[in-house]
DNA sequence: ATGGGGGCCTGCCGGC
DNA sequence: TGCCGGCAGGCCCCCA
């Protein structure tokens, strides 16, 4: 899925659209994604001014005028896409209906978003605004990798004790909430560390380079507009352009980037997921 | 208690 | 051309 950068493109690209206006009608196209959806939901939307587009993680948080939020997860393979006329930063027609359009809602500027998503892994959930920090999705969440919370006492003080990998602790959304496969193979190469060395192995000095790195990353994505593989847009459609800049992910077999490193980018299974990395560089 | 593996879904791609 | 296996950005759940 779409990890942090994408999802935060996601939100970015939507909040001139949709952002202060009223949701005048909701199509619902089916009961559930990987969840059923909320109780009501098209109700519960229905009338709703979204005060605030958020992002929590790789969750994107609507506030409504009435006192709820709305909780969107795109999961694997979930996006959304704006169409509208008259709309000046979006001017398309609304296309006709696809295969996986989901769930629909139309805005009182004239703006349609359709949520689409073929393997349904996604999820919408719809809580008190209040009660946000005892959401099920969202209450065992760690820090943002972006916030000043995630910082090198932080980070150390948690990696020291974990038996796990590294790639692993990384990918843990306990320890530090946003970062997936993607981001996780890209920090680690930075950081020259070897995304099956145990975390409790690692120095403090190299774990502590790890924090800046993981950011580093993040933030050059989101500048980028994200990363888009196989089903990943912008909110608007265009597409993103951070793919071009992987490193290691998804480079099996092609020359590792360090200059002067003679070594071919390797893939190895950790957890059933696939890790790319450089023999020689990470340690 | 922690970590590893399976499962959820569909689509796409490469090999035979 | 067609079929089959492998693989995919996430995350929950079960078992050891």
């Amino acid at each position: 899925m779409p990890e942090l950068p994408e999802v935060e493109t996601v939100r970015r690209g939507l909040v001139p659209v949709i952002q202060g206006q009223r949701i005048e009608h909701v199509q619902v196209n089916r009961p559930d994604l990987r969840w059923p959806f909320p109780k009501g939901m098209a109700k519960r939307l229905s009338q709703q001014t979204i005060t605030l587009l958020r992002r929590r993680s790789k969750y994107l948080l609507a506030d409504l005028s009435g006192g709820e939020t709305f909780l969107i997860h795109l999961g694997m393979s979930g996006r959304v896409l704006i169409s509208g006329e008259h709309l000046g930063t979006f001017v398309t027609n609304h296309p006709r209906k696809q295969n996986h359009d989901h769930v629909v809602l139309d805005f009182s500027n004239g703006a349609r978003l359709t949520y689409n998503d073929p393997r349904r892994f996604g999820a919408m959930d719809i809580f008190e605004t209040v009660k946000e920090s005892q959401n099920k999705h969202l209450h065992h969440l760690g820090p943002e990798p972006l916030s000043n919370e995630f910082n090198a006492l932080y980070f150390t003080n948690v990696a020291k004790s974990r038996k796990s990998s590294i790639k692993n602790v990384l990918l843990d959304q306990r320890i530090v909430a946003g970062l997936g496969n993607i981001y996780v193979c890209e920090s680690l190469y930075r950081t020259g560390i070897s995304p099956k060395k145990k975390a409790c192995d690692i120095s403090r000095e190299r774990l502590g380079k790890l924090v800046p790195n993981i950011r580093t990353v993040l933030e050059k994505a989101i500048t980028a507009g994200g990363s888009s593989l196989r089903d990943f847009r912008h909110a608007d459609g265009e597409l993103g352009y951070f793919q071009h800049s992987f490193a290691v992910y998804g480079r099996e077999g092609k020359p590792c980037p360090t200059p002067d490193c003679d070594s071919d980018i390797a893939r190895m299974v950790q957890s059933g997921r696939s890790s790319f990395y450089c023999p020689k560089c990470q340690k």
